[in-house]
DNA sequence: CTACATATGTAGCCGTGTTACCTATGTCGC
DNA sequence: GCGACATAGGTAACACGGCTACATATGTAG
């Protein structure tokens, strides 16, 4: 999958991927990866900053923890981040729904 | 619509929208405009450069014409763009599914 | 004691879309 | 005639954000 391609849906995803409660970095990783059948293997370099972005934003809120000896940071949605997911998956509907139309080529279930 | 979203995308829109036919930059940009019911209203600056990288790239062949006294330069897709459209095609679905399936919560209708 | 999985992070690069301009011609309204 | 606007093409500088490469540290397996 073309990397690039993911640009301005990653925040969606993140949030998505902490949608089932709590998560550090690296298991948000394992998860994205799992979920996606190994297709979306996202490096730290790109999970690490986003998150503290999401941070700052306020859409998730971390905090640290220890556990088996290993320095964790784990996040979890703020309420402002379950509202910012659901707009996101919002629009991803519009835009794949726009894309997709534009693409032509390919039929495009029945939009409501 | 996020316009930073389009990322990775506009060379499938583009190569797209040359399919039924040769067109000039400004009727690609009407042309995207109208299948999308306007919600694809791409700048120039966007269109120009990339349509000189799809020409570069060998994807579209430009030829000047003059058409009511005004320049045109008319882009037509070759074969290599053909091809590469039909990847593009085959990317987006691909990429729709693994998204969609990763950010979860919302159904994906069954694809062929 | 080496190697690897776990775990977090930063600096700098690069692609690419946007913003903000510029040029030029034809047409319509005044 | 002249201004405004649609048509038509273009460039330079910027910003965003994901990637690459690297740095650090601990626990576990060989």
């Amino acid at each position: 999958m073309r990397a690039e391609a993911l640009k301005g849906h990653l925040d969606a995803l993140l949030l998505a991927a902490l949608e089932g409660g709590p998560r550090h970095g690296y298991a948000v990783i394992e998860s994205l990866r799992e979920r996606s059948a190994g297709r979306l293997d996202l490096p730290t370099g790109t999970i690490y900053p986003a998150l503290r972005r999401l941070e700052q934003r306020g859409l998730i809120a971390g905090e640290w923890s220890v556990v088996g000896g290993r320095q964790r940071r784990e996040y979890r949605l703020t309420a402002a981040g379950v509202r910012a997911l659901e707009g996101k998956r919002a629009d991803w509907l519009e835009f794949t729904a726009v894309i997709s139309t534009a693409l032509g080529g390919e039929p495009w279930p029945a939009r409501a």
